[in-house]
DNA sequence: TATTGTTATACTCTATAACTATA
DNA sequence: TATAGTTATAGAGTATAACAATA
């Protein structure tokens, strides 16, 4: 037997001892079910992930109504913010990369939110805007997300909190 | 011309314009480049994830020695934790679906981190234990994520900051 | 009949190379 | 030659159905 099979046995020894207790749940300070996540529950990139699929859970169930997601959101913000700007400018502010923004773009447009227009100083770009429509869906969608989405972060957490967290969060996101 | 293409037409208008002013550099607060987050850079959903990624990106950049992604140290964590628990159990504690699962443990076993063990109580359970070198590289992990990786994040937020973000991300993940 | 681990499969995200049309 | 938009494609991550072994 190699040294590592060894160390495998006595593992195999010490779960089964443990696996055997719990089935009798003879373990006073065992509630019988649940893990314990121990030092997981300190780690910074654990909680982070975890976090961030809830907020975007709740994101796409308060925006079910106008079928946008967090980067559909996003997009059409940045276009409202920054017309006049091409599809390179805007999918690399969002960390998109360019190829992935095509199917993205073709969705947003075929649901006349946003169009593409052939920049006429230079024939290659394509140049962003909203539509009419786009600009009243998102409108509709940041009152949506004022009084949905934040409004439960901040019953979670209070203002003041919220705000240190999207500090922090951003502090991370640039310098980290 | 429909009334949306007629509004489409008007904001190409001032998205040209916008394009030309940009080109001509004679907007006196334009930096000339990059955009405007506007309120995105308030979107709760928007930093988070920015924050997860460039975690995530140091934390590989951290263990690249020991070849250790965040999920995969979220395992060997768990199973050093809780001795005896079989896959299902694992899996779902940390939102992983059991058919995924799979190919994690067949590749962290490959490597002898940690052993499958045929339980003797239900034949059918798999119970998982951290090998000798399992807890040998778990232990040089954690060495590195508290010198490099939360260092780096203590250094950048201040002690009582990392501890009240990571009360709240756990809060939001637990109960939002 | 129900559950564990597994396979197969599909759908989304993400990433890279290469094409086209313009510059 | 270099750049913008695009296509094709490949790889992760994630989701569901169904099967064999076992309870």
């Amino acid at each position: 037997m190699t040294v590592s099979k060894a160390a495998e046995k006595s593992a195999e020894a010490t779960a089964k001892g443990a696996e055997a207790a719990r089935a009798r749940k003879d373990a006073p300070d065992d509630a019988g079910e649940a893990l314990q996540l121990g030092e997981l529950s300190e780690q910074l990139g654990y909680v982070l992930k975890r976090a961030q699929l809830k907020v975007f859970e709740n994101f796409l169930h308060c925006m079910a109504s106008l079928q946008l997601t967090p980067a559909q959101f996003s997009v059409l913000l940045l276009v409202e913010k920054n017309p006049g700007r091409n599809q390179t400018e805007v999918a690399s502010t969002l960390g998109i990369l360019r190829p992935n923004f095509v199917a993205m773009l073709d969705n947003l447009e075929s649901r006349d939110l946003c169009a593409r227009i052939r920049s006429t100083n230079d024939r290659r770009s394509h140049i962003l805007v909203l539509t009419d429509k786009g600009k009243a869906v998102l409108s509709r969608a940041k009152k949506l997300v004022a009084t949905k989405h934040e409004a439960r972060l901040n019953e979670l957490l209070g203002g003041a909190n919220r705000e240190a967290l999207i500090a922090m969060l951003s502090k991370i996101a640039n310098e980290f």
